[in-house]
DNA sequence: TGTACATCAGTGAACGCGCGTTCACTGATGTAC
DNA sequence: TGTACATCAGTGAACGCGCGTTCACTGATGTAC
């Protein structure tokens, strides 16, 4: 343990694992930069200097957030055949770990940063844009196969975008694993029903 | 204007109208005893007097959001015709009518209350369970002749649900009103290609 | 190689703010007789 | 019908708390010569 109070070495780094270990443990709220810099073991003043303010921070964490959930769904991806339904299925499988692993900041990802946006640091807005670009995208490509040749543009895309997150969000979790009437189906064995069209040679 | 500062004859209404308008107006941040006390015009100790702290308060919001949700799926089942097809699109547009002119009190519903839960007041955690359960209902029977006769019970419900959510929270709003590489595709040009199994006489 | 100095990352005390909660109180309402 | 009294809804001042921000500072690092 060095002695040397000032020059952390990596503060940034300690600054969002701290940010993703409270989110994890205490929710959104848990997130505050005195709570960040306690777990980072710095000053409270220290996040508030590195980034612009907590914006900024948060910021941070949800770009490496989207850095993860691209991985994740990589991985998945990684594991399955290379035919495209597979692929397909390995994503949304990936999405789904994601969602269920990192729960409360998957919740945050997605939530409304309205009014905060301009308040972000310009380098971590830059950040955040390219990391939650690259996470659309491998899904996006993952439809690609099955977008309609002449039809509405992105329709498969919006389509299973749309079902693999409501599913998140809605049976993903730890809690609310069952709708109010039962025990709800596994993911698996609702998307292969869908009715892909296949401009390739994706096979059932 | 009654002289009188006491009895303030329907405080509990004016609570939670005051918090329904502070939702819209600037998400759940704003949602503080304190302001809504100021904005239904009484002293700020009157809330928590009145359910016992702001969790009770936040659950009764929530329990009015679900009754205007329920309403606004009727109504949009009201002017369908009989078909169950047309009633089910007509209960998804619904949905996302609401999900769109109430935008922050919806996320707000579909939040983990999680820790949350056993510090509601008794009455109104059971006018919460019997909203949210009601317009649960109002979509599960429309899904119902949808259902497969002999298959994986709710597979129709979970799959509706999970697309009309997703739907909504991705591109529902004003804001993300696109995909990273475009426009969104009408939600009503999605729904009618589902693979929903008639054991009725819903036509296409 | 060694010294002087500028830069810069992080410190720690102090500030004001809005929050939820508490509590002695007040004044209107309802009830007993 | 009228009076006394209990109940109860809401008041308002006070409290402590955690928060983000500010600012003069300090000590380590990097650079010029």
């Amino acid at each position: 343990m060095s002695k040397s109070t000032h020059h952390h070495g990596d503060l940034r780094e300690a600054l969002i694992l701290a940010g993703l270990a409270l989110m994890e443990e205490g929710g959104p709220e848990a997130l505050t930069l005195r709570k960040c810099a306690a777990r980072a073991g710095v000053s409270h003043a220290a996040p508030a200097y590195h980034f612009n303010g907590l914006v900024s921070l948060k910021a941070a964490i949800v770009a490496r957030g989207y850095r993860i959930f691209t991985q994740t769904m990589k991985d998945h991806r990684a594991q399955a055949g290379p035919d495209p339904r597979a692929q397909l299925v390995a994503i949304c499988k990936g999405y789904l770990a994601f969602s269920a692993s990192h729960a409360a900041l998957f919740r945050f990802m997605f939530q409304d940063f309205g009014d905060l946006l301009p308040r972000i640091n310009a380098s971590v807005l830059k950040e955040l844009e390219l990391e939650s670009t690259r996470a659309y995208q491998v899904l996006s490509e993952a439809c690609a196969p099955f977008e309609p040749p002449s039809g509405q543009a992105h329709s498969t895309e919006v389509l299973v975008w749309s079902l693999v997150h409501g599913y998140a969000m809605l049976f993903g979790g730890d809690k609310n694993a069952s709708t109010p009437a039962g025990v709800v189906p596994d993911f698996a064995r609702i998307l292969p029903d869908f009715p892909l069209a296949s401009n390739n040679s994706a096979k059932r």
